[in-house]
DNA sequence: ACGCTGTTTAGAAATCCGTCAAGCTAGAGG
DNA sequence: CCTCTAGCTTGACGGATTTCTAAACAGCGT
C-alpha cells in the first residue's frame, strides 16, 4: 500500500552519496534486520538462486522444524523481499527482484568518497 | 584475523547466482544485522557519505545519548563494516570499502534467474 | 590538576529465536 | 458430502539477545 510507495521513494539513492533520513533508515532497515539471521540469509538466497522454489525443499534443507521456516519466511515476507503464493497443495516463494535491487544500490559504494582510495579490493 | 580472511572467501558471489552456504551465511549476516537498526544504519550512510567523520557530528545528529551511539558504532566495528582512529581529543570513524562492496555484490541481483522478469523496476 | 571526549560497565525493559500445540486450506478416498 | 491426510501458518511460551539509561572509567590537551 502506502508502504510500498514509500520504499519506491527510498530507491535507489545509495548509502555513500548522501546520508539517509530518518525516514528511509525506519523504511529500509527492517529488510537489512530481514537478512540479518544466518538463516534467513541462506533462505533468501535458495529463493533469489531459482525462479521460484516449493516450501517443502526450504524445509529440508534446514535442521529446523516447519514452523521456524515459517515464521522466518513470514519475516522475509513482511519485510517486502519474497512472495509467497499458493497453487494446490504447496506454496511456492519467489523473491521481490525490486527490493533486492533496492538493497543492492544502497550498498553501491562506487559513488562515495571513499571508494577511491581503495578500488577492487574486492577482486 | 582468521575472521577477516574467511570474510574475504565469502566474496563476492551475488546470493541470486548459488545460495550460501551455511558457514558464509553465519559470516555474513552479522553485517545485515548491523545495518538492521535505523539508527545504525543512519551512522553507517552518513559515514559513507563523507571520507571520514568525527564521533561529536555523529551523535550530535541524534536524539540519543552519548554512549548509546557508541554502543551502536561498536557494533557496526564489530561487524567489519568501518574503522576507527583517534587523532588527539576526537576519534574518527571511516568506512570500510570492501566489506561494504562486499554486501553490495552478494546482493547483486543482474544475474539472478528472477531479475529477467522484473528488469528496470528501480529506475 | 582540571575539563572535555569517548568508551565501558551494570542493570532493567523490550525484542527475538525456536519448539509444542492447534488451526486452516487443498486434495484423496469412501 | 464427509472424513482423512498432508502442507503450511498461526498462537503461545521459555530462554537467550538486544537496547536503552545512568554511572564509572580512560585518553588527550590546557
Amino acid at each position: 500500500m502506502s508502504k510500498q510507495a514509500l520504499q519506491a521513494a527510498a530507491c535507489c539513492t545509495p548509502i555513500g552519496v548522501r546520508a539517509l533520513d530518518a525516514d528511509r533508515a525506519a523504511l529500509v532497515a527492517p529488510m537489512f534486520k530481514a537478512l540479518g539471521d544466518p538463516v534467513r540469509l541462506r533462505l533468501m538466497s535458495m529463493i533469489a538462486s531459482v525462479p521460484e522454489i516449493c516450501v517443502c525443499d526450504l524445509t529440508s534443507a534446514f535442521d529446523l522444524s516447519g514452523p521456524t521456516i515459517s515464521h522466518h519466511l513470514k519475516v522475509l515476507r513482511e519485510a517486502g523481499l519474497v512472495d509467497s503464493e499458493r497453487r494446490g497443495t504447496w506454496v511456492w516463494y519467489r523473491v521481490r527482484p525490486e527490493a533486492f535491487r533496492q538493497l543492492g544500490a544502497l550498498l553501491d559504494i562506487s559513488a562515495a568518497p571513499a571508494a577511491k582510495a581503495d578500488a577492487g579490493a574486492c577482486a
